[in-house]
Order: structure tokens, then C-alpha cells, then sequence
RNA sequence: GGCGCCGUAGCCAAGUGGUUAAGGCGGCGGUCUGCAAAACCGCUAUUCGCCGGUUCGACUCCGGCCGGCGCCUCCA
């Protein structure tokens, strides 16, 4: 068994093999800070985050390289309009390192809500000016780029390969230029390496070419490079930067280094509201907070896992309800395995063979969904087979090595590679009375039933229930857990 | 106009050239329970948008059509 991946450069699942055994490079492109992270962002660092996890599950040493974009990129296309960033820091009045800090801040919250695990590298494209323009002087001194009116443009007719990542024909993307170009660009396919700031342009750098500010593409070129490498394992990405951003990429790259730029390109499908594009520029996206605030984040994750990420996905409230249940029965299992574990009652003795060998064979189906290019959806089916399994076991008498051997393989698949179960923290000092007062109160209910007083053990439980704790007999007891949320 | 993707049960969503087309939600029936909840068991697509073709055999490959969508302009 082993990993393949969807290589968009091959139009393919290859076999994935590193550039040097044992260790794995992987750049995602970040966001640009100057709006609160929507769910389409949630979409796509979830389903990177699940892809690293399982790389570090296989045992790859990882280093994985996520940056955030805080030089502003205009709002229009690369060579006029607005800077984006300079444009909500005057709206909002702050100053940009200012607003660009508040996001990255709000970007951070809610990812580490969705479980994500933080990138070992967050690189600023502002603090990589140096880098950048040290491949621009790269690329002017092979005669790659061209410098205009203290602007400096990549000359794509220059790169043959220009399009071999997106499947664009050069001629083609003349004909259909729908911008218009500017007198400066000798072609115009070219674009902007660097490019002179006016008068108005609050982002400016000195530079060998005047004062100005690097094109949109040069700072993911300069950052991965920078500390992944000339060539690099994998480069992650939304579809809809694949061209241009990511063809550029490419060109300015391997132009500027005569080598390979990246071997594995993954792209991640991108999110629709009831099967329309969402995007900032459609006033449609819908931001994290938003969601989070109506849906715990696990849920939240565990429905972007639900399908695969090269697929879209739809957000509604009636999908994400559906995966709320499903994972709140997941989770009750998990729980309820650790409870029989910790409940004293528990048999000691030698796992069932058999209950072991299914155990094993859930596992094997789980590993090889992930190893076909990271089949989440998949692999949470075989979670859902092994929970039907986990269940029969606790209806009987289990173990403790059956349970044992049933909570390891939750934490490693369900929590280490999927990130899907609860933190489990210790709780606060007050409240760890909590869970006591209760049980006692159960004990008491429990008096009651067993003299048959049903009147005085439903009061309470009714009472309970109004202030959000349920209660759940079972043939080994009674449970107890706090009502979900209206 | 160019490039590309998708269409699988009421909903969400995997998947495969040929044994019974994962899984989740919902629904129905049952077991358990004082009642309930949860859990468990069973049922819920003779069929994979439509029409042709290739093949011994296609939902899976090819062609056409219908429908939805993306990129080609900032966007994860």
C-alpha cells in the first residue's frame, strides 16, 4: 500500500514519492489578510491540515509552509485598481500593519477552532521583499524580465512551458485578453514582477527599480523557495488560483532557478451556497464566525472532510445538521468506551481475537482511503463501519483490552489523522464538581426507581433536562451529557 | 468563444469494467426500557441525468444530448 495523490500538473494520481525519503516539503498558499476568513478558507486549510496529519501518520518528517499575504494586491486585476489592503485600512480606519494584523489574528482563532494544526512556517510577504526581489534580479539578468517605466514584467514568451500546469494556450489567452493592457507590457500575457507605486500607493518599498510593490505572484515563489527549497515536494492551492497565480508561479521559478519548481501540485475544489461560486467579490461568502456560531467547529470540520476535496461542497444548514448527528453518534461511542474503561467494572482479560481482527481490518480500509490522494469522505464511512463494531462490543461484556484496543484506534485514526474528536482537556477547577453533583443526583433518581417511586425519579430527571442535562439508562447504567444547543 | 469539472436513494456523499453500488442524515418496523432517550437489528437506489456505441459484460470507457458549475479578472 501507498500514497498516491492527484497531480494536477499530470492530470493523474501518481505514487507519491518525496525528493528526499522520510521528509515531505508542502506550501499552501495563505490568505490575504483584510477580511475575516470565510468558509471556503475553512474548506480549504481543513482539508491541507487532514493531508499533513496523515503525511506525519505515515511518519514523513513535514515541513509545511503556509503563508499570509499582507502586501496589499490590487483589487482589480494586476496592473490597475486599488490596493486591497490599503482600501478596507482606510475604511476601517486603522493603519494597514494594523489591519493586517487584526485578520491574521481572526484568520488563526478560527482555524485553531477547526482543529487545525498550525503551519510550522507563517512567512509575511512583507518580510520578504529581499527575497522577492532577488528573484526578480535573477530573472532580469537571464532576460526572463524586462523593467519599464520603473516596472518590471516576466516575459512569458520567453518560458515555452508558460501554461502547462492550467492547460492554456498561449495564443488563445491573447485573443481573450478581457483586460485592458497596458502600453507598458511588451505582450499581453506578461505580468507584473514589480511594479511602480504611485504617488497615492500607501504599500511602497524602495527598490533597485524605484519605489513600489511586488506583483501578486513573486512572494509564493520567494517564500517556499526560501525555506523549502529550489524544488520543492508539494504546493497546495484552490483551484481557482491554479491559473494564473499558480502558472506564474511556475515560470517565474523555474526560469529564475533552471530548475524544477514543485513536483506534486494539489488542488482543492471550492465551496458553493446553494450551488452558486461563493466569493468576497459576489457578497455571498459567508464568514467562519458565522458558521461557528451556529455549529460547533467539529462539526463544521467533519462536514468539509464528508466529501472528497476535490469535489465542492455545498454549505446548508440542513447538511451541516446531518453531519452534527452523525458525529454526536460517533462521539458518543468514543465516550462511551472511555467511560466503561474508567468505570472499575470492567472485566481484566485477553482481547477477543476476533473483535481485534475486525479492529485491524477497519483500520487497513481506513489507511487505504486515505492512501487514495486523501479520500476523507471515504475514511470517515470506515469510522462509522468500525462504531457499528465498537457498539455491538459494548452491549456485551467487553474487556478492558477489547476497549483499549477500540480507544486507541479512535485516537489515532478519528483524532490524530482526522482530527475529529474532542480536545480532551482536563476541566476547570469549578467545574469539576460538576460532573459529581450530578452523578449524585443520579444516584438518587436511581433510589427512586428501584422503589419503584416514578413519580419523584422523573421529577428528576425532568428537572435535569430543564437545565440541560440528559440522562440515558443503559443496561450498565446511567449516562449523562449536556443537551445540544437549540 | 477557449479550457475544465459535475450530475449516484428524500437530503449529504464515497466508489468500481463483471461477486450484495460505502457511509452519514432523515424515514419506517423491531429489540431493549416503568416511560423515554441512546444503542442495536432489519428495511429504505433491480439502479448510478438521457440516448447511442465499444465490450462476453458499463454506473464505471467512447460519442452526442440535457441540466448544473468553475477557470479564462482579485479570490481558498
Amino acid at each position: 500500500m501507498s500514497l498516491k495523490v492527484y497531480n494536477s500538473l499530470a492530470r493523474t494520481k501518481e505514487d507519491f514519492i518525496p525528493l528526499q525519503r522520510g521528509y515531505v516539503g508542502i506550501y499552501v498558499c495563505g490568505p490575504t489578510v483584510y477580511s475575516h476568513p470565510h468558509v471556503g478558507h475553512g474548506k480549504s486549510y481543513v482539508s491541507f491540515d487532514a493531508m499533513v496529519r496523515y503525511l506525519r501518520y505515515l511518519k514523513y518528517k513535514v515541513r509545511y509552509v503556509q503563508n499570509i499575504t499582507d502586501v496589499g494586491h490590487l483589487t482589480d486585476n494586476a496592473d490597475a485598481g486599488e490596493d486591497k489592503i490599503a482600501k478596507r485600512a482606510a475604511l476601517e480606519r486603522l493603519e494597514p500593519m494594523e489591519l493586517v494584523e487584526k485578520y491574521t489574528r481572526s484568520y488563526f482563532e478560527d482555524m485553531d477552532q477547526l482543529g487545525v494544526v498550525r503551519p510550522d512556517i507563517s512567512p509575511r510577504a512583507s518580510g520578504h521583499l529581499i527575497e522577492q526581489m532577488e528573484i526578480i534580479k535573477q530573472l532580469l539578468a537571464k532576460g526572463h524580465a524586462y523593467e519599464v517605466n520603473d516596472s518590471v514584467y516576466f516575459a512569458v514568451r520567453t518560458w515555452p512551458e508558460y501554461g502547462k500546469l492550467s492547460g492554456r494556450d498561449l495564443e488563445e489567452l491573447r485573443e481573450g485578453t478581457r483586460i485592458e493592457v497596458l502600453p507598458d507590457k511588451r505582450d499581453p500575457v506578461d505580468f507584473a514582477l514589480w511594479k511602480r507605486a504611485e504617488p497615492s500607493h500607501i504599500l511602497r518599498w524602495p527598490s533597485p527599480w524605484g519605489v513600489g510593490f511586488p506583483g501578486w505572484h513573486i512572494e509564493c515563489s520567494a517564500m517556499s523557495m526560501r525555506y523549502l527549497g529550489q524544488t520543492f515536494d508539494i504546493h497546495g492551492g484552490g483551484l481557482d488560483n491554479q491559473f494564473p497565480h499558480h502558472e506564474c508561479e511556475i515560470a517565474q521559478s523555474e526560469a529564475a532557478t533552471g530548475q524544477t519548481f514543485v513536483r506534486y501540485w494539489l488542488h482543492n475544489n471550492l465551496v458553493t451556497i446553494d450551488g452558486a461560486k461563493m466569493g468576497k467579490s459576489l457578497g455571498n461568502a459567508i464568514t467562519l464566525k458565522e458558521v461557528l456560531g451556529r455549529f460547533e467547529a467539529p462539526v463544521v470540520r467533519s462536514f468539509i472532510l464528508s466529501s472528497h476535496y476535490r469535489s465542492t461542497l455545498d454549505f446548508s444548514d440542513s447538511a451541516l445538521e446531518g453531519a452534527a448527528r452523525g458525529l454526536e453518534r460517533l462521539w458518543g461511542t468514543v465516550q462511551a468506551v472511555q467511560e466503561r474503561l474508567h468505570s472499575g467494572a470492567v472485566a481484566n482479560g485477553e482481547a477477543d481475537e476476533e473483535f481485534v481482527a475486525r479492529l485491524q481490518a477497519h483500520k487497513a480500509r481506513f489507511l487505504e482511503q486515505m492512501d487514495d490522494d486523501f479520500n476523507t469522505a471515504g475514511a470517515i464511512g470506515v469510522l462509522f463501519d468500525l462504531t457499528r463494531d465498537v457498539n455491538e462490543l459494548l452491549q456485551g461484556e467487553a474487556t478492558d483490552q477489547d476497549l483499549h484496543s477500540a480507544d486507541k484506534l479512535y485516537r489515532e485514526l478519528a483524532g490524530e489523522v482526522l482530527g475529529l474528536l474532542p480536545e480532551r482537556g482536563g476541566p476547570a477547577q469549578g467545574e469539576a464538581l460538576t460532573p459529581k453533583l450530578i452523578q449524585l443526583l443520579i444516584d438518587l433518581r436511581n433510589e427512586y426507581r428501584a422503589a419503584r417511586d416514578f413519580k419523584r425519579s422523573d421529577t428528576v430527571r425532568d428537572k435535569l433536562a430543564s437545565i440541560g442535562v440528559v440522562l440515558e439508562d443503559t443496561a450498565n447504567g446511567t449516562r449523562w451529557k449536556l443537551a445540544r444547543q437549540a
